[in-house]
DNA sequence: CTGGATCCTCAGGGATACTG
DNA sequence: CAGTATCCCTGAGGATCCAG
């Protein structure tokens, strides 16, 4: 993918910036992420992960759960009980995630370090 | 409310969260990382940014440097000449984002090869 | 409980024209 | 060249109601 320069590797190619869009275009709107780290911390019910996370509606989670189960990041399992039960979980693919979890928790603890907390 | 999965270990706290949130608030859009990858090759001037970075509008890449330039990502520098002169370069604290940008990018690769490429 | 269906709002973002 | 000013539209996302 890249080279070094002298000590920094810096990104460049066509290629990465696609990747990089790719990316973002997945994890897009201020939801997946969200849910996905919910779910990364063990399975979860639907209204389980909406009382999680703060300020989500229903139909949002809804939508957000659809489109994300269509990228593989996370499966949908249906039991036939009454009241519903539905219970959704990370998958291995979501998994690959971590990295980029993790590098933006830190930067956003730098980030918010350098200009709200000083 | 935390299951260990053998060796890894999982995203869990309030904070962990709110940073990642911090973060997407602050790269949020299509632009900012496109504009951030494009100046970490480089100090550049306003059309040669408008011209790398596809589908761009200069109407948004002038608020998209403005806002990266409050949160000290970017710095513009102003040259008193004719035809006017600006020039935006990365500052130290766009580097800390390269784990980021490394981060999405490998993932993107993964996720394309994963859905797309199969 | 798990969502689908509807309706509505608003900000993100495109197109174009214009200024210093 | 480096933006600003307008106008407009689309789509993300909220609120509410309803059904299985």
């Amino acid at each position: 993918m890249k080279q070094k320069k002298s000590n920094e590797s810096i990104e460049c190619s066509k290629s990465d910036l696609m990747a990089v869009k790719d990316a973002l275009e997945v994890l897009n709107g201020r939801w997946k992420l969200q849910i996905l780290i919910s779910l990364l911390n063990g399975k979860k019910r639907f209204k389980q992960i909406a009382r999680e996370i703060d300020g989500i509606s229903d139909r949002m989670l809804s939508k957000e759960l659809k489109d994300l189960e269509e990228n593989k990041l996370i499966n949908r399992q249906v039991y036939d009980a009454f009241p519903p039960i539905v219970e959704y979980t990370a998958t291995e693919h979501t998994e690959t995630l971590h990295s980029v979890i993790y590098a933006l928790r830190e930067w956003g603890y730098i980030h918010r370090k350098k200009i709200i907390g000083k």
